[in-house]
DNA sequence: AATGAAACTACTGCCGG
DNA sequence: CCGGCAGTAGTTTCATT
């Protein structure tokens, strides 16, 4: 079905790396001509693997100083309480992600706040009010890695 | 020092969302010129807000399946376990994310395989032989949903 | 800040292996 | 089926007003 040579991968991690690096000087790299790598671009588009660019942010820069991943494990098990949750978390503005994991916790979230005690007022006037929410465990982000992965 | 206005603002919602449309185009909707709108964006990244652009892909489309958090403590608490576990941590190439993290865990992993089975093998003989690694805890991933954020 | 020009990049057919 | 060549369309980038 989907079958990633040596060249595919070296370009995703490429790109992975800085999304704005033009087909041409990628293909230079890799010993091909700026078509080629293109159509290979638009191949890992078209399955599915490449779904999109997006930005990188500096929440810091932003005047977010503070990100904050919460576990969340529901206090109520039925079918709606997810959703419910789900539609109520996601309409909150200092949530970046949201997380459906299996294990201690129902829910991961990411979120950010101006400093700490702007995230106090995201906690108790936000988070803690969400329908159905149980016990959350907070771990304050002090610095992040992101690595090419296994490509 | 960093000055956004709604207009800076709504600049980084729809990049964020495609980071591949054109600044003539996004321009339009603002009711801004095109070298105008591409001048903002330079600013942004002038001012450290914009750091770059990256792929978004879809790991079960490149063979991984499987998607799992890891909560990590460490044992030892000296000053170079957290040197040691960070450059062994990162050359382990299922890891896609490390984060330092201030709560009841000390490290967050984001780690993908390609089916549990893959997974099994990546626990034992990559990650619970790390040195210095303590109690871990795993979650899931089941479904992820990103948001626009507090912009 | 807009206009227009220049350079560059993305994208499309066509042909050869 | 995949890659190179050549040409077109579209975007970025910069100079001028």
């Amino acid at each position: 079905m989907n079958e990633l040579d040596a060249t595919d991968r070296a370009i995703l991690r490429a790109l992975s790396r800085d999304a704005t690096r033009p087909a041409a000087d990628l293909g230079r790299e890799l010993g091909l001509s700026q078509p080629a790598t293109w159509r290979r671009i638009r191949r890992l588009r078209e399955i599915g693997a490449l779904t999109g660019r997006r930005l990188d942010l500096d929440a810091a820069a932003l005047g977010f100083g503070v990100t904050v991943f919460l576990g969340v494990k529901l206090a109520s098990r039925g079918r709606a309480s997810l959703e419910d949750f789900e539609r109520a978390v996601c309409a909150i503005r200092e949530v970046q992600t949201v997380e459906h994991v299996l294990g201690l916790y129902d829910y991961r979230l990411r979120i950010v706040a101006r400093d700490l005690e702007d995230f106090e007022r995201v906690l108790r006037r936000r988070i803690m009010t969400l329908p159905g929410i149980g016990p959350v465990e907070a771990n304050v982000l002090l610095s992040e890695e992101r690595l090419p992965g296994p490509l």
